[in-house]
DNA sequence: ATTCTGACGTGGG
DNA sequence: CCCCACGCCAGAA
């Protein structure tokens, strides 16, 4: 059994993410006991740059704000496959977002 | 080894 | 809510 890294832990939980549902960095930061680092999960989701199954697009910041969607493809890559998801997003901003918010630590 | 950056979060004003 | 500054830690040059 090799050792997880950063990066898988923070891939652990991103695959977990339900369908139709999004969650913060801090959030799964927090779970994985790196609370304060959020950054490196952001950092983590880039290092997968879409190699792995995680869902980024379902990844936002703590505002419901779509901070990375310039990482992706396109310049509405993100917000596509969000609405795609049945997830309403206005600009860069996730509408309805505390109602969309999916707690690892909570629900999972 | 040092230096800088970064898909964030929190606190103060 | 906005804006400003600091902290966080892993990786690249």
């Amino acid at each position: 059994m090799k050792e997880e890294g950063f990066f898988e832990k923070v891939y652990h939980i991103a695959r977990q993410i339900p369908y139709g549902r999004v969650t913060s960095y801090g959030a799964i930061a927090k779970h994985l006991g790196a609370s304060g680092s959020a950054r490196m999960v952001g950092w983590a989701m880039n290092a997968s740059g879409g190699k792995e199954d995680v869902p980024a697009h379902r990844v936002v910041n703590r505002k419901g704000l779509l901070t990375g969607k310039h990482h992706f493809e396109g310049t509405n890559l993100m917000q596509q496959l969000l609405e795609s998801e049945g997830i309403s997003v206005r600009g860069n901003q996730i509408q309805n977002f505390e109602q969309l918010f999916w707690d690892p630590a909570k629900e999972l």
